[in-house]
DNA sequence: CACATTCATTGACCTACATCAAGAACGCTG
DNA sequence: CAGCGTTCTTGATGTAGGTCAATGAATGTG
């Protein structure tokens, strides 16, 4: 039932999408994304590895990956990304140190990548680099607040029922045990706050 | 004991901080807190209250300040700023809507003040201040994820004493039912915690 | 189709932390 | 220094959510 679109629509897609949420130029939004590289990866696959300096951002054409931590053999949650996100971990790429996150395929997943070595250099010839750069920022900050002001005033339920609200599409395509660790209880939490709503 | 400044003193070491934390020139640093103005708050008074638009950024030159979610008549911390941080509803500012925080005096305060509107003018005239933007937000962004990861990872004593390293200066100042409310634990929690660390 | 694997549900029980209530230890300020 | 508000401590008890273990449902695979 799918239409097979050739891979410069999906770009064009993408570049749209980029141009809006960032109040780029479609010429800026087009120069932006043509330095990034397309790649290819499988469910499973490792995009950042714990360990390793994150030395790039993706931005997601088609698919969904997690950003874990590890705490003692127990996978935490700290985000997921899928079709027009930016994936990385950020903590790393500023801070130049190595990863204590893991980021990894949920699906099957293509993503346009750039190096942080790259974005400077671009910085540096296109003044708008920066503006976006601080857009982006800015947008990772928002939603940092929110995630900590829910876990700072909300129970599990109303965290769980904001989740239902906000990222529909998102719970859907994901298991519930990951859903459980993002907002930071059990499998068994999330099962009997569904048996109590009835869902 | 303490040698009284001038007013004068008091901003040049601001401005030599501001510069440090920025990467700014000394110049650069100076013409930008040039466009701050002083103000001056007694304990307990109000900087942002909840429900106004916070468009407006402080730079505290010296005394203590608390920014505070109110969840059913009890204060829940989100944040606390001392000499030579910045304050502001930063989520509020961003997004122009109304704050859902308080911001308040702990102690008598002095603080240089700029609006957003001011800001913005200034940006379009000095470009340093379009990436001073970029790297505070960076800031911020590093300084959640830090409390969102311990608030994901870590249990109420190892909260607690990891701000026990990182703030000792601060744990010092504020009353342990502050602290414990930052930590988004009971004061009693903390004060068995204590206990059991014979602290 | 049989079988394995992975995920969700449920029940029994446990634990970290909250709540409530009563003192104790501080400051202040008159 | 007496008295009073504020903060901190301590004990008794409550509860949200965790842990463990068993069962089901759903999905994939030889």
């Amino acid at each position: 039932m799918q239409i097979d679109r050739s891979k410069d629509n999906h770009l064009k897609s993408l570049t749209n999408h980029i141009a809006t949420l960032f109040h780029l130029s479609p010429q800026d939004a087009e120069l932006f994304l043509s330095q990034f590289s397309q790649t290819v990866l499988k469910k499973n696959d490792v995009f950042v590895a714990e360990g390793q300096v994150c030395n790039k951002v993706g931005l997601i054409e088609h698919g969904l990956m997690k950003c874990v931590y590890n705490k003692e053999g127990e996978e935490v949650v700290f985000e997921f990304a899928h079709e027009g996100n930016f994936i990385s971990d950020y903590y790393s790429f500023v801070t130049n140190t190595p990863s204590e996150k893991e980021i990894r395929c949920l699906e099957d997943t293509t993503l346009y990548v750039i190096t942080k070595e790259k974005l400077q250099t671009l910085a540096i010839v296109h003044p708008f680099i920066e503006s976006l750069s601080r857009t982006m920022n800015e947008r990772l900050f928002l939603q940092l607040h929110d995630r900590l002001k829910s876990m700072l005033l909300d129970d599990a339920q109303q965290r769980y029922q904001q989740l239902l609200v906000q990222r529909r599409d998102l719970a859907q395509r994901i298991p519930q045990y990951l859903i459980a660790s993002y907002l930071n209880v059990t499998p068994e939490t999330i099962s009997r706050i569904r048996k109590k709503m009835s869902i």
